[in-house]
DNA sequence: CGGCGGGCGGAATGTTTATTCCAATCTACG
DNA sequence: CGTAGATTGGAATAAACATTCCGCCCGCCG
C-alpha cells in the first residue's frame, strides 16, 4: 500500500463510530477484535478508564489499546475515547465547541446571526436536558399541588419576571385563580402576603437569587403556606424554604441564559394544573 | 493536627454529595463556593474535564480544586470525580429504564411528562425553524436601528409580555437606554408617547394581536418615530406600521404557542445592539 | 524447511496529571 | 492600626498517563 488508505476521517459520533466498528472487525487482527468486543460491552469502561485500566481488564496491552484507536484511523487513544466520553456528556461539549466555532465566523457576518444560533443552540441543549433530568414524580407532585390551591401566587423578579407574568397569563386564559407579584410600588410583599395556608406560592429563581423572590418564599413557608419553586440548583436558596422544587438546568451562551426549558416546564405546569382542576381549557384562548 | 476531624466518610453517590455540599456550602471560603456553583452547574464538566480544564472554565487554580474536593472529605480530587463519573455510569442504564417506566406511569400520571415532552417539542421545532427563516440582513438592519436609537421604547402585551419584560432587563444590564411600557394604571400609551425620532419603539405582538401594541407602534409610527416589530407574518397590523419587521414563525402545542424562538431572537437583538453600541456588558451579569 | 512480515508484548519516552508546598495576600478581631 | 490565622495563587514534584519504539514470536508462502 503506497498511500494512507484513509487520510483523515476521525468519526466523532457514538453512532457512526459502531457502524465503523462493525465494517472492519472482520478485517482486524485477534487482539484488536478483543479490543474491538470488549469496548462494546463495557462503553463505560471505555469512557472512564485509563489504557492501563481497560488494557487490563480487555486482557490485552496498554500499546494494543493504542493500536486500536488508530486502526479506527483515530490519532491516539484519547481521541477515540471522546467519542464514548461525547456519548454520555449532556451535549455540553459540542455547546462549547460551536461557541468556539461561532467566535471565527463571528466576524464574518457582522455577528448578529452567530449570536442568533448561540443562543438557539444553548436553547435546544437546555430543552434536550430537561426531558432527561425532570423527575416525573416531582412534576406529578407540582402539578397535585398547584391543582389544590384556591389561589396561586406568582413570584418571580428579573430575570425570572417573564416566567411568571406567562403564567399569569397562561392560568388566566385557563380559568385558574393566579395572581401575580409584580412589585409594582414596591408593594411585592404585601401582594404576596395574601397567601394563606389553602393557597400555594409559586416562586421562580435562578442564581443570582433576587432577593424579593427569596425573602416572599421564605416568609410564606414560615406561614405554612406551601411553596413551589422552579430553580436551578440544590443549593438554591429556594430549595431550602419550599414544599418542594423542581430543579431546571439551563445552558448559558455567553453572559445570557436560556429560558427555554423553564418556559416549557412552566407551560406544562399551567396545562396539566388546569388538566387535572378537571376544567376545559377556552378550545382556541391563545391563537 | 493530632487527629483527623473527619474520621472517614467519603460520600459515593451523586444526591448525597449534593446534599453534602449544600450544608457545607456556607462554611466554605469564597474560591471554594465558586467551584461548588461551578460544579453543580457544569455536571460533566466535572465528571469528565481533567483539573487544569476544570480549574480554567471555573476561574480558580487547579489547587483550589483539590482544595475543595478535600474540604469535603474526600481524598483529592480524583476520588471526588469518581461521584460525577458514578452518576453518568448510573444514567446509562438508567436511560432505557425510565423510558420504559415513564411509558408505565405516563396513562397513570394523568400524563404531565406528555405535556413537557409535548412543549419541548414545540419549542425545539420553533428554534430549527428561526435558524432557517430569519434573514441576516434583516436582523442586521435591526441591530444598525436599535443601537442607533437613544432610547429603546419597549412595547409587548399579554403573551408576549414576558418578551419585553425580558428585554428591559437585558438592555438594563448591557447599559442601554430602554423603556418598557407595562401599561400600568391603564397608562401604555403615555408611557410610549415619550418616544421621540432620535428613539426607537420594539413592538412585538403575534395573532392575535393585543390591541394596544397595535396602536401605540401605528402611533409611533405617524408620528415618525422608527418603529421595528418582532411578529408573525406579513399580514400582521404590525407589519403595515413599522420601519422593519422581523418574522417569526412559533409552534403550537395544544392551544398554546411556544415563545423559544422569540426569546432567541430577543436575545440576540440585546446583545448584538450592546456589541454594535461598543459598550462592553458587565462580565458576570446574568449569571 | 527456512525466511519473511505482520502482530504482539513490554520497556522507554515525553507529556500531562493530581497533588503538595510555600510565600503572598486577604480577613477578622483585638 | 496591627497582628494572627485563614485563604489563595503559583511554582515544584512525583505519579500516572498515552504513546512510541524495539525486538521477539508466530504463521504463511516459497
Amino acid at each position: 500500500m503506497p498511500a494512507e488508505p484513509q487520510p483523515a476521517s476521525p468519526i466523532k459520533d457514538f453512532d457512526g463510530f459502531v457502524a465503523l466498528l462493525r465494517q472492519r472487525r472482520p478485517t482486524l487482527p485477534k487482539r484488536l477484535k478483543q479490543v474491538a468486543d470488549h469496548a462494546l460491552a463495557h462503553l463505560d469502561d471505555m469512557a472512564f478508564g485509563s489504557t492501563a485500566q481497560i488494557a487490563e481488564r480487555a486482557g490485552v496491552q496498554a500499546s494494543t489499546l493504542v493500536r486500536f484507536a488508530q486502526a479506527l484511523d483515530y490519532s491516539g487513544f484519547s481521541e477515540m475515547q471522546e467519542v464514548f466520553r461525547s456519548r454520555l456528556r449532556r451535549q455540553v461539549v459540542d455547546h462549547r465547541e460551536r461557541l468556539a466555532a461561532l467566535r471565527g465566523t463571528q466576524a464574518a457576518t457582522g455577528g448578529a446571526v452567530a449570536l442568533l444560533e448561540g443562543f438557539v443552540h444553548a436553547s435546544e441543549t437546555s430543552l434536550t436536558q430537561v426531558k432527561a433530568a425532570i423527575r416525573p414524580a416531582d412534576l406529578d407532585a407540582a402539578v397535585t399541588l398547584l391543582a389544590g390551591a384556591r389561589t396561586i401566587v406568582l413570584v418571580g423578579a428579573r430575570r425570572m419576571f417573564p416566567i411568571v407574568s406567562y403564567l399569569a397569563y397562561a392560568f388566566g386564559k385557563l380559568g385558574i385563580r393566579a395572581v401575580l407579584v409584580d412589585n409594582v410600588a414596591g408593594l411585592g410583599p404585601e401582594q404576596a402576603a395574601i397567601a394563606g395556608p389553602g393557597d400555594v406560592v409559586l416562586a421562580v429563581s435562578y442564581a443570582p437569587y433576587a432577593a424579593m423572590t427569596v425573602e416572599i418564599a421564605a416568609a410564606a413557608h414560615r406561614r405554612g403556606v406551601p411553596v413551589l419553586a422552579l430553580t436551578d440548583s440544590a443549593l438554591s436558596p429556594l430549595a431550602e424554604n419550599c414544599r418542594l422544587w423542581l430543579e431546571v438546568a439551563e445552558a448559558d451562551y455567553g453572559a445570557f441564559r436560556s429560558v427555554a426549558a423553564t418556559f416549557a416546564v412552566a407551560m406544562t405546569l399551567a396545562v396539566a394544573t388546569a388538566e387535572k382542576s378537571g376544567l376545559s381549557a377556552d378550545p382556541d384562548l391563545d391563537r
